[in-house]
DNA sequence: TCTGAAACTTAGCTGTC
DNA sequence: GACAGCTAAGTTTCAGA
């Protein structure tokens, strides 16, 4: 088994593929300072450790017209799984991210919609899913930052 | 092979290469009923127009050691214009995102750190940054979904 | 065990229709 | 938008440190 987890030069093609997932793997490698099949192998064992879960276009949602954006904020009966909660959210696809939190609410939800009144449809069927009491929502005014990866410096 | 609405032929590919920007034009070709040069094509206008801005890796955060995630309400001093706050946060790399909204906040910002410490480290740092009056802060449990893309269905 | 060089395979790209 | 040919990258093999 490999003696190193995520050593510096695993961080930094990591780090390379996040700015530019269409880099070649020789381009990568010259800048770690490794050969491109030696690039390619450590790609291939970060996505088996799960660190890479895959490769994805990065899409400007308003260019799409996904117009409108916003967060909801629910707050569910208590005793609810978040199990349950992640299943009736998956089957929305304007839903974007959700995550359980601390606070009052029980879940934070990234909501993208094509306009304000498809915001408000979201909204009311997901206000009205059998665990909810009642929701609180946000929407973005202007995205001022949109990175797709993020963390402690490299 | 049916004749097909452009719009929706765009929105196929880009949905294609959400799910797995690795995908070949041809792959994507036979799905969507293109050759591969049309596909391709078709993404360069799509990088062209801006609805595609790049491509990246989808990366698991807890992977890489980034363990600890939150959001950050803002609050500014009123007169605060959203390109500073922008600006200010830009220069955090633990800042996944950030957008102006409405409600009693100014700005919400997503932050990913590598444990708590690191967390409270920034928070304090964005908390002293000289537009902000105070914020207020929640702590992700657990993420229920993590997509990168979202919108009306296609 | 991880690396780099080279051979091999496949996809990306461009010109043409 | 499709086809075809050229170019370039991805991939595998193998031998060395």
């Amino acid at each position: 088994m490999p003696q190193n987890d995520l050593d510096t030069l695993d961080e930094r093609i990591v780090h390379a593929l996040a700015e530019d997932a269409r880099r070649t793997y020789a381009d990568i490698g010259a800048e770690v300072g490794l050969s491109a099949p030696a690039v390619k192998r450590r790609v291939d064992r970060l996505r088996e450790r799960g660190a890479i879960t895959g490769f994805t276009v990065r899409v400007d949602p308003a260019a799409l017209g996904w117009q409108t954006e916003g967060f909801i904020e629910m707050y569910c009966r208590s005793r609810t799984a978040p199990e349950d909660i992640r299943r009736a959210l998956a089957r929305y696809p304007e839903v974007a991210s959700a995550s359980t939190v601390t606070g009052d609410a029980d879940a934070l939800v990234q909501v993208f919609a094509a306009d304000m009144r498809h915001f408000e449809t979201v909204l009311e069927r997901i206000a009205g899913e059998p665990f909810v009491d009642r929701t609180k929502s946000v929407l973005v005014l202007s995205p001022l930052l949109r990175r797709y990866t993020a963390g402690p410096p490299l």
